[in-house]
DNA sequence: AACCAGGGTGATG
DNA sequence: CATCACCATGGT
């Protein structure tokens, strides 16, 4: 067990509820629980710290980079909130919103399941996925995100008890050109944002939303600004005029915070 | 029953 | 370049 001081800006439920990542759940006693780099995690907030149920090395070595726990995010909202009043609007809305820095794969991967798709299905594919594919961790009857390897070698049948209809392909094709090294995902990390909206598109079924989701959540690319239905109807009635350019290099937190006040005031585009 | 969901592809104007 | 049917699945 360690602890660590809250930084500014970080509320649990905001930043991990908010859509970025499909494995966190919140249990019955209000902490959070989900798994990450192989490694399961219960995290809870006492009055003025957070608690993690891991191993002080844990912490500084995975917990931190994964939390964006260095980043002064209170800075970056007060920023992008002079742009506009309804962003300003919406990141006071969950001023607690970071943006997780997720395994590369782990995030393409979940995306290419979030097409056409809604939030509690992609969760449900996303346990079905682990649970089926993914090395059980000892002791939590969870288990660690399947990695590219052990997926390049199945079928489509095989991926059948997953019931991800159509996308099934798209998964295989994605593990395929990444266990074989035809995509590198290094090099996506390494490149500007623009090398990797390429390459991820050479997999099938990943087109211009999955890329920029992948480049934000799993390549910390923060000048990312995925466009699906809910932010074009945002953009549409809330900032209408305004493109992601606008929002610079942190457009993708500014599109967080407008993607989760759209979620939670659907009245809003009724 | 028809329509929608953190879309993409391929065909057609 | 813009539009459109279609894609598999589950919820409303």
């Amino acid at each position: 067990m360690s602890g660590v001081c809250i930084p500014a800006s970080f509320d649990l439920a905001q930043t991990l509820d908010c859509g970025q990542a499909f494995r966190w759940q919140k249990l019955e006693d209000g902490s959070w629980q989900g798994v990450a780099f192989g490694r399961m995690l219960i995290l809870r907030r006492t009055e003025d710290q957070l608690a993690f149920s891991c191993p002080a090395e844990d912490l500084s070595q995975i917990w931190r980079a994964y939390f964006d726990l260095d980043q002064d995010y209170e800075a970056q909202r007060q920023a992008l909130s002079r742009l506009s009043p309804a962003l300003a609007e919406a990141a006071a809305f969950a001023p607690g919103i970071r943006i997780l820095r997720q395994d590369p794969w782990e995030a393409l991967c979940s995306f290419i399941m979030s097409q056409n798709n809604n939030i509690p299905r992609i969760k449900g594919m996303v346990q079905r996925f682990c649970q089926l594919f993914g090395q059980p961790i000892p002791g939590s009857k969870l288990h660690a995100f399947p990695t590219p390897e052990a997926m390049a070698a199945l079928s489509p049948q095989d991926l059948a008890p997953l019931r991800s209809g159509y996308r099934a392909g798209y998964i295989l094709d994605a593990a395929q050109k990444v266990a074989s090294g035809q995509l590198d995902l290094e090099a996506i990390a390494r490149e500007p944002a623009e090398f990797g909206r390429e390459e991820l598109r050479k997999i099938k079924g990943v087109g211009p939303k999955v890329a920029e989701c992948a480049l934000l959540y799993g390549f910390h690319k923060t000048e990312c600004f995925p466009m699906d239905v809910w932010m074009k109807r945002a953009m549409a009635t809330l900032l209408p005029g305004m493109s992601p350019e606008d929002f610079g290099p942190s457009a993708g937190l500014a599109q967080q915070y407008i993607f989760h006040y759209s979620r939670m005031h659907p009245e809003l585009f009724a």
